[in-house]
DNA sequence: TCGGTAATATCACTAAAGCAGATAGAAAAC
DNA sequence: GTTTTCTATCTGCTTTAGTGATATTACCGA
């Protein structure tokens, strides 16, 4: 049974003719024939009453709805990726938990008013989780801190973080190193790349080793922060976002230390689903408004 | 977009391999990468990550709704035809008020315990217009009186009635002429077959026209009868089966007017859908358990 | 970094199916 | 009874599917 033969029995049923359905369908009446034929062969019964108009029979109405409903999966098919007027279906986004808090909302709200078909699966994590998570395929794409250097996955510059040494308002300087010896560190638990930016940080001060506190949440973190139990290093918006709610303070660090890209990454375009190819254009534009776009494209092999 | 190329696909996606997926649909590897390719091509789209495992892309996970929805239906059309495990769908049944009233309802019982899926629906009218609605593919088959004298149909015989006249009770012996030429006679409306009997019966009797009373249902048609309206010609089962709820006694007819065949006639075996199919099956049982079964069935125009 | 291994891609060839046009046959309309 | 209109069949051509052998690629372990 082909969708070719069922294209054509439709017509056939929809015109009473079988040169009429030729013609819908840009063919001639003995392919039409054929076709009916074969169909007829291959279910064991005879589809259409031929005399006079070509009515169907009783098993040829029993087809029609199996027809029909072969025939719109397939246009449903072939609109969604070829027109894609509407993208439909799931798209599973990873993030890390300061994007989501911050910058996701928006970008989301925007999308899925334009595409309210689509089911959003949003998951958090830190980067090595979620590079882990989008190569084993368990999300289609991701937000991750720092350029992805795998080959064949497409990287599009998001958003600049800049990080800033938190801890408990009021904060007028940078702890001198023996501050930042004595105290605790707060962080997502392993894999965040912010945590890598603590070392990063200590090291820049001559400091080996600290103790590390881990969190699953920005909030506990936060919380614990403004409590006075230790620094962490946040994004600068971030920590703007939640000051009010909580009694922290930051200060500024170092340019090298503190620039933190976050890259949309995920597999080529040429895999996308239209979903997840309307998400990123819905995050190009996102971008485009704040500063000039950039492209980060792997070599496509072709 | 084929069938075929489907099938192959969701054997990649469900083995995440393309020789384990040819090996399950019985063909070759360079076959399975063809028609994998020729999908891609058609939706422009990469649908699955070649790389170690086959993993599906998120363009080819977005396909795979599609394509089940697509695969389901033809399997289900496949199995109700070849197989015919359980009919399912529409079946019209037109029949005449006295076979619905009295033959079909065990009939119809038995088929529908059977065949739950089957949407039955009922039309009744007289034979004229039943086989009207035949031809015109209003119902899919029809209990007729007296054999269809048409081609192209297949025709068997369900039940044998015995035509009695109906007046209000006591009926001791048969009217006289005169006493049937001043009586009306109470009959369904125009196209009924046993109409036309009565107009036998009076022309047996010497008799050339009477005063009719149209009937569009049973009841209102017995009750008339045994208020003494005047009298009717009906199937004797059914007038036993109603004796005990009006006042009406019958007398036997000859036999040449007497005897009516309902038959049971639907276009050609092969053009049935499995439906129909099965409630023929069902109707023949029935028929054999009462008498030998008699098939009366037209050319088959192959 | 280099083979070995296991997977897919490509190629050449054969077979089959699809398609178009012409024609024959059958039914309906006049 | 003739004409018209429709479907079935036939023939040749083109395209496509399927097979098996081979090339290429990626991955893995030493």
């Amino acid at each position: 049974m082909q969708l070719k033969s069922l294209r054509l029995f439709m017509a056939v049923a929809e015109t009473g003719s079988f040169v009429a359905a030729a013609q819908r369908l840009h063919t001639v009446q003995s392919n039409v024939t054929a076709h009916i034929k074969k169909l007829e062969g291959e279910l064991g019964a005879q589809l259409v009453h031929r005399t006079g108009q070509a009515r169907l029979t009783t098993a040829g109405m029993a087809l029609t709805e199996y027809a029909q409903r072969m025939l719109n999966a397939h246009d449903e098919a072939l609109a969604l990726f070829e027109g894609s007027p509407h993208a439909s279906g799931r798209l599973r986004i990873g993030a890390m938990e300061t994007t989501t808090a911050l910058r996701l909302p928006p970008l989301l709200a925007a999308y899925h008013a334009e595409y309210p078909e689509v089911n959003i699966q949003l998951r958090t994590g830190p980067t090595a989780d979620l590079i882990e998570w989008l190569m084993e395929g368990q999300v289609d794409c991701a937000f991750v801190a720092g350029q992805l250097e795998h080959r064949r996955y497409h990287a599009l510059k998001a958003f600049s973080e800049e990080l800033v040494l938190v801890g408990p308002a009021p904060m007028a300087a940078m702890p001198t190193v023996e501050e930042l010896l004595a105290s605790t560190f707060l962080a997502f638990r392993q894999g965040c790349s912010y945590r890598q930016r603590i070392e990063l940080l200590l090291s820049f001060h001559g400091v080996s080793a600290a103790r590390i506190f881990e969190f699953g949440t920005l909030d506990a973190m936060l919380g614990c922060a403004s409590a006075g139990m230790g620094y962490t290093v946040l994004p600068k918006a971030t920590v703007e976002a939640h000051q009010h709610r909580f009694g922290i303070d930051y200060v500024e660090l170092e340019r090298t230390i503190a620039h933190v890209d976050t890259y949309f990454v995920a597999a080529e375009p040429n895999t996308w689903s239209p979903a997840l190819a309307r998400f990123a254009d819905a995050l190009r534009s996102t971008v485009a408004d704040e500063a000039p776009p950039l492209f980060i494209s792997s070599r496509s092999h072709a």
